[in-house]
DNA sequence: CCTTGACCTTCCAGTAACTGGAAGGCCTAT
DNA sequence: ATAGGCCTTCCAGTTACTGGAAGGTCAAGG
C-alpha cells in the first residue's frame, strides 16, 4: 500500500503520517526502490487508533504513551485508566473555563439593547476601571 | 510611564505589550531620546480592555474589532452583540465538543477495572477494527 | 568617576499539531 | 512522447505569545 491508500483507509492524511513518522509516534516506513513509502494492514490499525486518541482530545505525546500500553501485554489496566483519568481532569478544567466565559458573555448579552445606540454593557464591562 | 509599569498596571507583560505592537493592535508608543517606550494612563485603560476581552476568550483578531467599536462613539450596540453572540456560538461548540470526548472517556473508564491486569476496554475501543 | 543593578531595546527560536504549496521524481496509460 | 496522478522533500504559515541572548540606558552608591 503506498501512503494515499493507507491514508484513505485510516482516516489520517498522508501529510500527518509523515508529520507522525517524522517525530518518532510512528516508525519510519519502508521504502520502494524508488523511496516511495509502503505499509501493511497493521500499520492501517495502528493509524486508526492514533487518529481515536487524538480524537478523544489525546495530545500527541499521551497518545504515545497509550500505543505504548497497547503493545504491551503485561500492562496494567490501572496505568490506561490513569492516563484516561488525567486526561478527563483536563478536559474538565477545559469546560470549566469555557463556562465560566460563556456565563459572563450571557449575562452582558441579556443585558445589552442589540439596536442601533452605542450603549453596551459588553463594551462597557471590557472598559472599565475597576 | 515605562513598559514595565504599565504592565504591572494592566495586567498585559512587556513581551505581550510589544507583541500587540508589532501585530497593530495598538498603536506604536512614542519613544523617549534613548528610545524607550512611554505611556499614559490611556494605554492602561486600552491594555486592560484587551486583557479582559482574552480573558473572554475572544481571539486578538475579534479583539481588535471589539476596540474599534470601544471607540466608535456612532457604534450600534447591536454589532458589538452579535460580535458576542458569534463567540458564544464558537465556546458552545468547543464545550459541546470536550463534552463529547468527556463522556466517551468516563463511559470507558467506568467499565476499565483498573488493577494490574491488562485487559483494559479503553484501549479495546481506540484498537478495534470498527 | 566608575560600577552595579534594574531597567530597557531588538531579534531569534520555540511552542502544538499539523496544513499548504512549491519543485521535482515516478509510473501507467494513451 | 506526454499527460495525469501519484509520490518525495523542504519551507512557510498558523495562534498568541514566552524565553533568552546580546547589548544600550539610567540612577544610586562607593
Amino acid at each position: 500500500m503506498q501512503i494515499g491508500t493507507v491514508a484513505d483507509k485510516s482516516g489520517v492524511s498522508a501529510k500527518a503520517i509523515r508529520y507522525y513518522e517524522s517525530i518518532g509516534l510512528i516508525a519510519a516506513a519502508h521504502r520502494t526502490h524508488s523511496g516511495y513509502r509502503v505499509y501493511g494492514d497493521h500499520d492501517v490499525q495502528t493509524l486508526r487508533f492514533i487518529q481515536r486518541a487524538r480524537g478523544l482530545g489525546f495530545s500527541v505525546g499521551e497518545v504515545a504513551d497509550l500505543l505504548a500500553l497497547w503493545r504491551d501485554s503485561e500492562r496494567h489496566s490501572a496505568q490506561v485508566k490513569a492516563l484516561a483519568a488525567n486526561h478527563v481532569a483536563e478536559i474538565d478544567r477545559k469546560i470549566a473555563g469555557l463556562r465560566g466565559m460563556r456565563d459572563t458573555l450571557t449575562y452582558l448579552m441579556e443585558r445589552c439593547h442589540g439596536d442601533d445606540r452605542p450603549e453596551c454593557p459588553i463594551l462597557d464591562a471590557l472598559g472599565t476601571d475597576a
